[in-house]
DNA sequence: GCCGTTTTCGGCCCGACTGTTTTCAGTCG
């Protein structure tokens, strides 16, 4: 056991932990459902809005669906200590190295255990070096072949290339795979296809691409698929299903499947994996056996074994369970089966309900284009409003604007918003602020400064590596001051490349609920910030949300259908987010408590 | 280890593909 913790663990470190105990079971030989429960227990906690630390305070843990007396046991001791008894005897039983090489492609637990206790390797270089010497292929049922792919997968992992991507990044890959494909094959040679998997659910990062076609002829498809340009190598091809590694690493699969599979195959491969495993007990409660090919009669219920049933859509699959149809970005099976169950489900949010954007740049900061030029390209996207926030002034990096700049700013503002209400363009060009909160929480421009202003956004750029309650306290102070009407990108994690502050989100969102503070998803996709997860937990406890793309160039602005993703992730509707409304009603809306 | 519209025991989602076999286990999603 580890000596005190020096921080609070988040719930993403507790999932961590279970998941650790999970594959150490599972090399240790454990039977299948005990080290399943941890790796399930893993995923609920992982997808939890609370922070678990309140709900292991308040001793409901095992009111968690899938933790049990065991499982509470083990994240009560790691939330105190940063570790766990059974953690701990796992480790001196099963070399906690062994868990790094179940991550190479083709390798699982059981593979694993034979290589450590046959072969004595433990590493990463030891497994190398041993498929160099060819001492694998002497085991039985491995060979060449096996010797062969560890040594590539074990390369892989020595890239990272394994990392998952960005959303941003992954989506207009996926989409270029479809154009491309679509134009190597005759026009009748594809019926259908669609982007599936975490893709389709718009989830922040994606770990591969997968992608469903209907087509009259499955080996053409194959074929034309592994010959694009975009494909770097073949992993694996079967009759319906081809898995290529594109250039730059990502993976994508491409699964066809007959017209009448495809409201369960598209089901199926939508995932997440979770919300169809839980899909699947439904279905088996009422005796049928789901599957991407559709239903089939277990005997247990009505219908007499073996009966198949097939749906053309997902609507009809999910109706036939007694569900509404769930819109993708909800299966995370965070509880939108019982939801749909009982019609239930929320109206979410589209990207037609934003009416317009609350935080964006000029050339006066960072931007690279002049005020007009930015709120022009806002009009021809059917906004009815842009709020211009260039840096103030605290940024080193980018110069900003100070009182003075911000009363230069409003003459132009003026002029242009009397321009148009003189051409009849229904569109208000709003001023503010990225206002700065400096490392010691006081902000960047003075109060009188501020109240001349339509909307402050108020961001944290610098000190990012401050501890957790310097970061939060900081973050407060900013809160409850009265003119500081948006907490711009909460977190300032960099997608990938930069982690998440410290910052303890549950009390600066019960800050912002208290003060009436609009809580920003900013929609550049290599922020997201407010994540699914806690703009879920924004709302819960009472805060309003505002969407925007921190739009620095024009085609910024295309970035936001990657927050209104993380918005519907989030279960919101319209109501809950303030840019839904026209701008009188939004700018009411931003009087604070 | 967890759980209950078969509730305190006896189950626990389903199928494609690969590699090594010769009927299947392991891995993956």
């Amino acid at each position: 056991m580890n000596a005190k913790p020096t921080h609070t663990f988040t719930n993403h470190d507790v999932a961590e932990h279970l998941r650790l105990i999970a594959t150490l079971k599972e090399i240790k030989g454990e039977g299948r459902f005990h080290w399943l429960a941890f790796r399930n227990a893993a995923d609920v906690i992982d997808n939890l809005p609370e922070d678990v630390n309140d709900i292991a305070a308040a001793g409901t843990l095992t009111d968690l669906p899938g933790v049990g007396k065991g499982v509470a046991e083990v994240i009560e001791q790691f939330l105190a200590t940063g570790d766990s008894e059974l953690a701990g005897k796992l480790r001196s039983q099963v070399p906690v190295t062994l868990v790094e090489l179940t991550e190479v492609p083709g390798l699982g637990a059981k593979k694993v255990a034979r290589l450590w206790r046959e072969l004595g390797i433990t590493t990463l270089a030891e497994l190398k070096a041993a498929a160099e010497a060819h001492r694998i292929r002497e085991l039985k049922g491995f060979g060449a072949k096996t010797e062969e792919n560890i040594l590539k997968g074990v390369a892989l992992l020595e890239q990272r290339r394994h990392a998952r991507t960005p959303l941003g990044v992954a989506r207009p890959q996926a989409l270029g795979l479809i154009q491309a494909l679509r134009e190597a094959l005759p026009a009748d040679a594809i019926t259908a296809i669609e982007p599936a998997g975490s893709l389709r659910r718009w989830k922040e990062t994606v770990g591969d691409l997968d992608i469903l076609a209907i087509t009259p002829d499955p080996a053409q498809v194959m074929a034309a698929f592994q010959q694009l340009p975009q494909v770097e190598e073949v992993l694996l091809g079967g009759e319906t299903k081809t898995r290529v590694r594109l250039h730059g690493g990502l993976e994508c699969d491409l699964r066809v499947v007959e017209p009448r599979h495809w409201g369960t195959a598209l089901q199926y491969f939508t995932g997440s994996k979770a919300h169809n495993i839980e899909l699947r007990e439904l279905a088996l409660k009422q005796g049928w056996s789901l599957s991407e090919y559709g239903l089939k009669a277990t005997g247990k219920g009505d219908a007499p074994a073996g009966e198949e049933r097939f749906f053309e859509t997902e609507e009809a699959l999910y109706a036939f369970l007694g569900l509404d149809w769930i819109p993708p970005e909800m299966r995370e099976n965070r509880g939108e089966i019982a939801l749909a169950q009982t019609h239930a489900l929320p109206h979410l949010l589209t990207r037609d309900d934003i009416l317009g954007e609350l935080h964006g740049h000029s050339d006066w900061s960072d931007g690279r284009v002049s005020i007009e030029a930015m709120a022009e390209a806002a009009i021809a996207r059917g906004y009815r409003y842009w709020l211009l926030s260039d840096h103030s002034v605290g940024l080193g990096v980018t110069g900003g604007v100070d009182g003075e700049k911000l009363a230069e700013q409003r003459k132009i503002v003026d002029a242009l918003n009397a321009q148009w209400a003189r051409e009849g363009v229904d569109f208000r060009l709003l001023l503010g602020v990225e206002l700065e909160i400096l490392a010691d929480g006081s902000l960047a421009l003075p109060d009188d400064v501020l109240a001349r202003l339509d909307v402050v956004v108020a961001s944290i750029h610098s000190s990012l590596r401050q501890d957790r309650e310097t970061i939060t306290e900081r973050c407060l102070k900013a809160i409850r001051n009265p003119h500081v009407d948006i907490l711009g990108h909460p977190t300032s994690r960099l997608l990938g490349k930069r982690p998440p502050t410290e910052i303890d989100m549950e009390r600066v969102l019960q800050a912002c609920a208290e003060t009436g503070t609009v809580v920003e998803i900013n929609a550049h996709p290599w922020r997201l910030d407010l994540n699914d997860v806690h703009a879920r937990r924004a709302v819960d406890l009472g805060c309003k949300i505002a969407i925007s793309t921190d739009a620095h160039r024009l085609t910024d602005m295309d970035y936001l259908i990657y927050g209104v993703g993380v918005a519907r992730r989030a279960w919101l509707t319209p109501d809950d987010v303030i840019n839904t409304r026209p701008v009188d009603a939004m700018l009411a809306l931003l009087k604070k408590n």
